[in-house]
DNA sequence: GCAAATTCAGAAAATTCGTTCCATATTTAT
DNA sequence: ATAAATATGGAACGAATTTTCTGAATTTGC
């Protein structure tokens, strides 16, 4: 006797769009108050993606079986499988990168191709994401530390060398010297009595977080030099020891992450830099 | 009797950023399980904001009651407060995001901001030029080249040099030792004779070309080395003295390109090269 | 205008969830 | 080394949530 109404639901949307279509061309055939769901449910999806059933209902003025009806009306078991199509589409941007990730992961990424085409997924993410995460004052404070400092000081060891290493260069070209600081050997600590006052300390570091580089960041900002760090994390240690702390969220595939997202940031702190310090050098 | 537990919670982070300022101010203190929930919220908000404390616990390997015992440590009554700041987060996020981007776009390129934006867009168009025009034939040739060699050798200056340091340190990380090498004076070349037949050389060069640079992949290559390029144009003159070239086009801005896309592809590279070598080593 | 079918509200049931509690393990201080 | 303090895991509890169910109300078809 049940076989009729398990029968009638093979088919429930898999995303926000089916989801909207779905409404649009059921909505003709729904009785009242089904269809306040639906007006509801089109114009607060952020609503129906974070509420209870209780709260959602009371706002659109039904009861909460209504709203379970509702989404078995659509073609869902109940409303919770509803509710996880409004907040996929809460999540947003993310998801259309996710869903080609996953599309690629299925083709395997055992494969250079593959492997690639990952990174660049990702990468492609981080950057969105920076754009949206990115702390802007932050990102004007670091500008401004640096294109007033006397001399710019670099420091980044292991994964973080190559972005203080590829700042030097840049810099350099645009007529901004700076004192890239490489690690010769455990004499690194003894070279903060060179960074002055007026100088600025740009460093980069990324978990696991050196300690020689921590020490040497902590010294220097105690002697009241600007300390501009580049990090993954608000947890990082050298956010303790900043004036000014920029934050990257990285790319990852494993347990290795690409250095896209971070150069992208690093290239344009130089440029900025470059363009303030020519205004000023040309008054 | 509940006045003390009542007094000792006047403070509960009430948006995101003061949240995230939280977790970093008090996560010095924290114990083991504590920090680990610290540092999966903030890698993962979005799950905070939309998963059910099980879920979230499993996902971040704690119990459900340790989430609990985080959120109160940050000041809230319990895990449901605190979410409702990640929702917060998250709803805001959508509505300002596109806004936020079109924002840093009319923003000019004068602004430290608007030159990050510039760049981050670029990007990401040079990626997926990446993925569109990627040689495949030619990544696999690389990882085969670089996985059967002897030893591999990297060779990059000014603009490139980050590239093969980055490469020298994630291989290294892997397992796979490789030589470096670092430009110490004119006496470049004379180092070519330390590389062997069976030997790989890894060159990044980008316009404009380091005439060393070339002139030693040249004779390595008169040598029967193994030479892979990694360049910007198929006109560039490292192109004829190489066994395999791999061609990235760089988000420009101006005069100056990034380097994320060339460190994306870099890092694909290592990490092909680390798995072949793992299975290579395993057999 | 009447009967059948459908829709609805509200209560009740079943499940899930967040939170608390306590015994055990671990760290810290002495 | 020992004791005190703190942190942890896991079970148990109470609250809240989703879903089902039922009788009443409304609509539909004739």
């Amino acid at each position: 006797m049940t076989q009729n109404l398990d029968a009638i639901k093979p088919d429930a949307p898999s995303d926000y769009e089916s989801l909207k279509t779905r409404i649009s061309t059921l909505s003709d055939s729904m009785p009242k108050r089904l269809m306040q769901c639906a007006r509801y449910a089109l114009a607060n999806p952020d609503r129906i993606a974070l509420g209870t059933t209780a709260e959602i209902a009371s706002a659109a003025g039904v009861q909460p079986s209504t709203l379970v009806r509702f989404a078995q009306t659509l073609g869902f078991d109940g409303f919770s499988q509803m509710q996880q199509i409004f907040q996929g589409q809460l999540v947003g941007r993310n998801n259309e990168y996710t869903e080609r990730l996953t599309k690629i992961r299925e083709s395997g990424t055992n494969t250079p191709g593959g492997i690639l085409g990952n990174f660049v997924e990702r990468s492609k993410q981080s950057l969105d994401d920076l754009v949206r995460q990115v702390d802007t004052a932050a990102l004007e404070r670091t500008i401004e530390a640096l294109s007033s400092a006397e001399n710019i000081h670099l420091l980044g060891l292991r994964r973080a060398y190559p972005v203080v290493s590829y700042l030097h260069y840049t810099l350099g070209k645009m007529g901004v010297r700076t004192n890239l600081l490489e690690y010769t050997g455990g004499i690194l600590e003894e070279r903060v009595q060179f960074i002055n006052e007026g100088d600025a300390l740009f460093v980069a570091t990324f978990s696991p977080y050196s300690p020689e580089v921590v020490e040497f960041a902590s010294k220097a900002f105690g002697r009241g030099v600007a300390v501009v760090s580049l990090t993954d994390s608000v947890l990082s240690p050298i956010a303790r020891v900043s004036s000014t702390v920029l934050e990257v969220n990285e790319a990852e595939h494993g347990a290795f992450r690409s250095l896209s997202t971070t150069m992208c940031l690093a290239t344009s702190i130089a440029v900025a830099v470059g363009d303030a310090r020519k205004w000023t050098s040309l008054s």
